[in-house]
RNA sequence: GCGGAUGUGGCGAAAUGGCAGACGCGCUAGCCUUAGGAGCUAGUGUCCUCGACGUGGGGGUUCAAGUCCCUUCAUCCGCACCA
């Protein structure tokens, strides 16, 4: 067969056809499977998109056989940094290289043959699609969800520019090389924090891998423990740290600040200044990595002020460190060095008290730092008490002092939105002198990315160099104003897409509530792992504040989730252009045709796994399609033949077991196992040849391209229609294995003799244990390994073994 | 450092606590042909002769362990001084 011929063929009568069209109201069963959609930073498809986009569209079509109404849309995440990269390299417009890009991806995704039904395509760039990202933005505006605060970037001094984590090459930027330094700016945040309880307990309801839940739930961070209210000795000010150990809260010999913290400044006395100075720019200029390495010493400075412990009124000095995150807790925690490895460090660096207050529970004097859990000494009224207990006391002492108390903390960050980008979403702010920031009004959405604008980095947003875009008037007073000149984070416009898929037309409303809440949640999502802690989070995120503002009556966006493994290079790492191990699947499409390549993926590989990558079964896939090929055409110039009952029987126990196998290994994207089964099933089909009558032969044939559609979907049409098929093949029925089919007379058991194979009998499938055994011990080799001993016990597991346990 | 995952033939890989290596690649031998990189048959975990050993190493639970528990090593990934 032709299979590149064959291809183009089905294609386009699918498309014409509209074989794929999603219709809400054909009464039938929603399903709706959503593949990540693609980012087009290249011009073609790689590997990985295939990887993802093949096989789970067997999973689709297998789910379409099985009688649901199947919604699978296609799109694309098409703001980013990389165009814009690539822009300012070449020249060529973000714009019109990713519709470029789009164009030939399109081309090659319907050339894939995967069902997408492209009615409902999207493009996140589309001002019809970021009007509604805009909107988005604004809600949670007006929720109260969006803020704006100070926050650190990545700051090149030589572009003058921010410049993404990924652009810092051991702290220096990739593109002059300069030393990045940390700079603070205003910028736009999402409070997904308030959520933080539910997106951690929401995880319990939703079918997705458990790795990708730790990680989530890891990434979240919850962890309770208490805050502690010290005071400045100087004037009495107070301050709180949060801390997870407040039974040590007596062996507090020093505080430290995050060397941003605001108070820094206020509370440093002269004579420290400048060695504080010092340190805070030294740390603005070590990288995230560099500043949180474990390998680094730690280091800080005194600055010359004191604390009071709230507990026992003792002073203890005030210091900064690096080590010490102004983004998590309070910015500000105690030092107790006697428990704790990394305070003893410091604290013996600098010479400050070491106290101890725990001893282990069975009185030992360990040790110090003794970071356990153990007894309360040195503790005053708390002497005695184990940690636990400790710690709940003194927390609720200070409680009562209203000087702290327990408190949850979650290592969650707010999501930061703003990038000081050309392509993205615009933020849909205005800055007025007077009434400060202002929404755009939701009727004047878009706001329009403006085309001709200088993205070359030299210090500024490139919005804010185009006059035309920044100057507006205030919504609210009319006076002169001006735009915000950031873009929205490509994260935004992918948090909600899948809400806008079934309804991607509308032009009243980002979708249409009553509508979304019929197809959504997305009953089975499938994409790459390195989403668990972003996009993902953000899109439940997303889904839950909606449902909170009354758009959605659903909790969680993706019922079940699926991560397909990374496919390595050849040489068994991560595909990089750097690294050259880039393989091109085009040549693999051109030569084979895509059932044939599709099928390799699904048979070489074990689908949440990956690998490295291989050609070297593809040859094999061929084959077999050859193999499968002439025995469907067979059933079309049959002829006579000799019926034998006891082949018949075999060949209907081989198809309908490969059916039921088959059927339930792509429902659980065990898509190696299902071709093997179908491999098993079609070399039956060979071995029994001749030996099936006509009648039998023709019936199992046309179930048998019904059984192969999802996997070889053009293949399966081609052949259904020389076959005398005169409809397309996705419109049949998915095979049901006949059970009665599956019972045989007689099986084959292991038989053990004290757990060790000493042969196999068959035995009547009805046998009962009694029979079984009886049979087993009339075997001459069982009788021979147990001469002269006495069966104490048999065990027997049904259709399996039997194992006789002498002695 | 913490957390997670993985570790099975020459290779890709299978295996609800129940016959390890299904299915396929590769390889070996043979057959066949209009000699093509096609097709067919048989073999293919290791070791020697019967039967012994085999799922990174070492322990354990069990009638039975690739699978469960403890421990250890290696590789990969994630987080990374989280107070």
């Amino acid at each position: 067969m032709d299979y590149v011929y064959v291809e183009e063929k089905w294609n386009k009568i699918w498309k014409d056809k509209e074989i794929n069209s999603f219709n809400p109201n054909s009464g039938k069963k929603k399903f709706y499977v959503l593949e990540m959609f693609s980012y087009p930073s290249g011009s073609n498809l790689h590997l990985g998109h295939w990887y993802n986009y093949g096989p789970t569209d067997s999973y689709a079509r297998f789910k379409k056989l099985q009688g649901y109404e199947m919604f699978q849309p296609m799109g694309f995440d098409a703001f980013g940094l990389p165009a814009e990269n690539f822009a300012i390299k070449t020249g060529i417009h973000p714009k019109d290289s990713t519709m470029k890009n789009i164009a030939t991806m399109e081309r090659q995704l319907q050339n894939m043959g995967a069902m997408f039904d492209w009615n409902h395509e999207l493009y996140t760039c589309d001002p019809e699609y970021y009007k509604w990202t805009q909107w988005l933005f604004l809600q949670l505006y007006k929720k109260g969800l969006a803020y704006q605060k100070l926050s650190p970037v990545n700051w090149c001094p030589d572009c003058q520019t921010v410049i993404a984590n990924e652009q810092v090459i051991d702290g220096k930027c990739e593109r002059c090389n300069a030393e990045v330094i940390r700079k603070e700016m205003t910028q736009w945040f999402f409070k997904i924090t308030n959520y933080a309880e539910e997106l951690l307990s929401g995880l319990d309801t939703i079918d997705w891998p458990e790795k990708t839940k730790a990680m989530q739930k890891n990434w979240i961070g919850k962890s309770i423990g208490g805050e502690v209210e010290f005071t400045l000795a100087d004037n009495g000010k107070p301050f709180r740290v949060f801390t997870t150990r407040a039974d040590t809260l007596n062996g507090v010999s020093y505080v430290v600040f995050a060397p941003e913290h605001p108070w820094v400044d206020k509370i440093t006395t002269d004579e420290h200044r400048e060695e504080v100075e010092a340190y805070k720019v030294a740390t603005s200029k070590s990288s995230d990595i560099e500043r949180q390495s474990t390998a680094k010493e730690k280091t800080g400075v005194f600055t010359g002020a004191y604390a009071i412990n709230p507990l026992n009124g003792e002073k203890v000095q005030i210091w900064i460190a690096d080590y010490v995150l102004a983004s998590y807790g309070t910015g500000i925690v105690m030092g107790v060095p006697s428990h704790d490895e990394r305070d003893f460090a410091f604290a013996t660096k600098y010479n400050l008290p070491i106290k101890r207050v725990i001893k282990s529970a069975n009185g030992e004097n360990d040790d110090l730092p003794y970071c356990e859990y153990g007894v309360l000494c040195n503790s005053g009224e708390f002497d005695g008490m184990d940690s636990e207990s400790g710690k709940m006391a003194i927390l609720k002492k200070l409680e009562g002092e209203g000087k702290g108390g327990i408190k949850v903390n979650y290592r969650l960050r707010d999501w930061s939105v703003s990038r000081q980008r050309y392509w993205g979403a615009p933020i849909p702010m205005i800055h007025c002198p007077d009434c400060g920031a202002v929404p755009v009004p939701e009727k004047d959405l878009p706001v329009e990315l403006p085309y001709n604008v200088n993205f070359t980095p030299d210090g500024k947003s490139p919005l804010a160099k185009c006059e035309e875009f920044m100057n507006v008037k205030c919504p609210c007073c009319g006076k002169d104003a001006r735009r915000d000149p950031d873009t929205l984070d490509t994260f935004v416009c992918s948090s909600w897409y899948y809400l806008r898929y079934p309804d991607n037309k509308n032009k009243e409303k980002p979708f249409d509530s009553e509508l979304i809440n019929k197809l959504l949640p997305v009953d089975t999502y499938v994409g790459g792992a390195e989403h668990a802690c972003m996009h993902l989070l953000y899109a439940r995120f997303i889904t839950k504040a909606l449902r909170d503002m009354g758009y959605l009556n659903f909790d969680e966006p993706f019922k079940k989730l699926v991560h397909q493994g990374l496919i390595l290079g050849p040489d068994g790492t991560k595909m990089s252009k750097s690294r050259g191990n880039v393989v091109n699947p085009d040549k693999y499409i051109s030569e084979f045709g895509s059932d044939v390549f599709r099928l390799y993926l699904m048979f070489g590989f074990s689908y949440v796994e990956g690998g490295p990558w291989s050609e070297d079964g593809i040859k094999a896939i061929v084959k077999f399609l050859d193999k499968l090929e002439r025995v469907i055409l067979k059933a079309n110039h049959y002829g006579t033949s000799n019926p034998d009952p006891a082949s018949e029987k075999e060949l209907e126990y081989a198809f309908n077991y490969a059916v039921k196998q088959i059927t339930h290994d792509l429902d659980s994207f065990s898509f190696n196992t299902a071709v093997a089964r179908l491999m098993e099933c079609v070399n039956t089909f060979i071995k029994t040849e001749g030996k099936i009558s006509e009648e039998l032969y023709v019936s199992l044939i046309k179930k048998l391209i019904i059984l192969i559609a999802p996997m070889l979907p053009h293949f399966a049409e081609e052949l259904n229609e020389k076959l005398g098929g005169t409809d397309s093949v996705f419109k049949a029925s998915y095979p049901v294995a006949d059970e009665s089919k599956l019972v045989k007379d007689e099986i084959e058991i292991a038989v053990q003799v004290n757990s060790k194979i000493k042969t196999r009998i068959v035995i009547p499938t009805k046998a009962t244990n009694d029979e079984i055994t009886a049979i087993a011990l009339a075997d001459e080799k069982v009788k021979a390994s147990i001469e002269g001993k006495q069966v104490r016990k048999t065990i027997v597991i049904p259709s399996r073994l039997i194992n006789i346990i002498v002695g």
